[in-house]
DNA sequence: CTTGCTGCAAACAGTTTGCAGAACT
DNA sequence: AGTTCTGCAAACTGTTTGCAGCAAG
């Protein structure tokens, strides 16, 4: 799984002539090692740890590229913070959000999906991407 | 409707302790008048054609404000500028964003809803809010 | 050696905040 | 008079960019 991400990215890097360099790499494993969601800002942290004197800028130039390249995806939260996701082929899930502890809770609803298809065909519309995230407390912060 | 807005904004201000002041009404009357979804930018703008000399700084607390008076709710889209939108009573509707003009459709959708509620209680989670926005081309940028 | 990549710091955009003076009650 | 509000400008936050030097091909 690691191993083809990263085979795509090469993939992708050989396809836009673009350079491999330690600080890809390293935020590249990072990025493949966290779980879900990571900010811009912890991966850096991370990444820093393992590799001092990478900067901020590097990490936010090479998300791009990730998104580019359709390994990861931007979650934008209500929380101020650009964040990413892994991308998993042929996927794609929705969010819960808890606004007590930030956990986020990740699920799949294909009737939705299709419900949006249809709402999406009745205004002529052409769905590129689309997000649902719900707020409120989990199961744990509720009481 | 409107006049009906501006009483339930002035009963939250007494409540409150608010003051009454010609800022606050203009900001009001303005966003009352807009139509969905607009920017503080925006807002801001067509106060100050009315009633110059009014800061962007009070705009931008007045619109908190009529949020926690329940006139107007947050809405986020993908373009890095905070939006307002209208409460109406009861009414929940999600949108369709087009990438191509940015016009924003509007929807409901009473299933997706109920849907929602299902994959909540699944998670034992409690729903205090949700958005569902689809991003794409509307009919007229798809060609 | 050529060109792309990096780190740094400065620039940016949207939003928030501190404060002195203005305005509401 | 006593407080709350306001406008201004400065501060902040997350992100982007210009540039000189570094490094991959």
């Amino acid at each position: 799984m690691i191993q083809k991400k990263k085979h795509a990215f090469n993939l992708f890097a050989a396809s836009k002539g673009l350079r491999s360099t330690r600080q890809r790499d390293s935020i590249l494993d990072v990025f493949l090692s966290t779980r879900q969601h990571v900010s811009v800002e912890e991966l850096y942290l991370k990444v820093k740890a393992g590799n001092p004197g990478v900067g901020q800028a590097t990490v936010y130039r090479t998300l791009k590229l990730f998104v580019e390249a359709g390994l990861a995806r931007e979650v934008l939260l209500h929380d101020g913070q650009t964040r990413y996701e892994h991308v998993v082929a042929g996927e794609h899930h929705d969010h819960l959000v808890c606004t007590g502890c930030n956990a986020i809770i990740e699920f799949e609803n294909e009737t939705i999906e299709k419900l949006q298809d249809e709402i999406a065909a009745r205004h002529g519309f052409l769905i590129r991407s689309h997000k649902l995230e719900i707020y409120g407390l989990c199961s744990a912060c509720k009481n």
